[in-house]
DNA sequence: GAAAACTTGTTGAGGGTTCAAGTATTATCA
DNA sequence: TGATAATACTTGAACCCTCAACAAGTTTTC
């Protein structure tokens, strides 16, 4: 039962697929180029401020700020070390949990920030929500929506870790 | 005129953004890890392979490849090389432009290749085509093309580089 | 047909991410 | 309480990608 051969892609789900594939990563690489010539970071480091930004006191834990930027810890810890040393972000001791660190955008952060906005916000108009009709941007928050729930219905499936691991074939069914 | 204030987005339009950046992002670093465990191999790594394996002869010309690959000439370079170390790829000279390289897909690459499809296929399956309804995997389509024609119109506005510069405020209107 | 301009592909440095391992602290529980 | 497990975060190595610079071949131009 466990070979039941694979569930190949329909002509019609492949041509999906591609176009979203290719789609996505001319749009990216275009964002983060962007990003990386007028503020001189890349877009993940650009996303962590944005959250900081919006955070009550403009501080947060670094494992939630992980994730609401959708980054494992290392790697937010990595960013978050290069950009202290931009002095954009200061890192504190928590107060309630001595293992935790909080990390807080300075004012040179933040001013950073608002400099480097407009011309992201710009780009993702002409790159992304201006080619779209307005029914589209509609569209593609379901699908996305879609996708996220999909993701987490996974998770909780198959425990902790989130990514199910290869050859699954039974996993469902 | 050129200071019309930045044309943020509305809140429904940052929603979608929103999602559809963290559903991609997880979405591929899910394909991402899938792929490294099972065949040990990146994604994009997986990609030239793929087409390669659909080319005539199972080889291609480095910079024709690069292009359907949606890579740099320096990425697609280094990464052939890792693939030559494995033996999955040989790279022959070209017979009729002595600058140029044809990567071809030996045996053992087209095997690798053959072996890490299922489990691939199956987690675009999971992750993106079952968690959407056909109508959504059409939409989405429709949705990557208008984005690819879109990033295709602006490069051939602005001419060679395929990024628009910072700070074009003033560009269209 | 030679110089200039362009194309093809590679290389190395710099920087970002992942993965595995490690330290320190807190929670569990017997 | 004291042992064990779990959490929070960091670190370093390995790997991939980008960018700029380069070598080599081809096309263009006069």
């Amino acid at each position: 039962m466990a070979t039941t051969g694979t569930r190949w892609l329909s002509a019609e789900e492949q041509q999906a697929w591609r176009s979203f594939l290719t789609a996505t990563q001319t749009l990216f690489s275009t964002l983060e180029a962007q990003l990386q010539q007028c503020a001189g970071i890349p877009h993940g480091y650009y996303e962590i401020l944005v959250r900081l930004s919006e955070a009550p006191g403009r501080a947060m834990r670094m494992s939630n700020l992980a994730e609401v930027s959708t980054s494992s810890k290392s790697r937010l810890s990595h960013a978050v070390a290069r950009l202290e040393e931009r002095g954009w972000i200061r890192r504190t001791e928590c107060p309630t949990d001595r293992r935790g660190q909080v990390a807080e955008l300075t004012d040179e952060g933040f001013a950073a920030l608002a400099a480097a906005a407009p011309g992201h916000v710009e780009q993702v108009r002409r790159s992304l929500i201006d080619a779209l009709t307005p029914a589209q941007v509609t569209q593609l928050r379901q699908i996305s929506e879609a996708i996220m729930a999909s993701a987490g219905a996974c998770a909780a499936v198959l425990g902790e870790p989130p990514v199910s691991l290869c050859q699954s074939d039974d996993g469902d069914e």
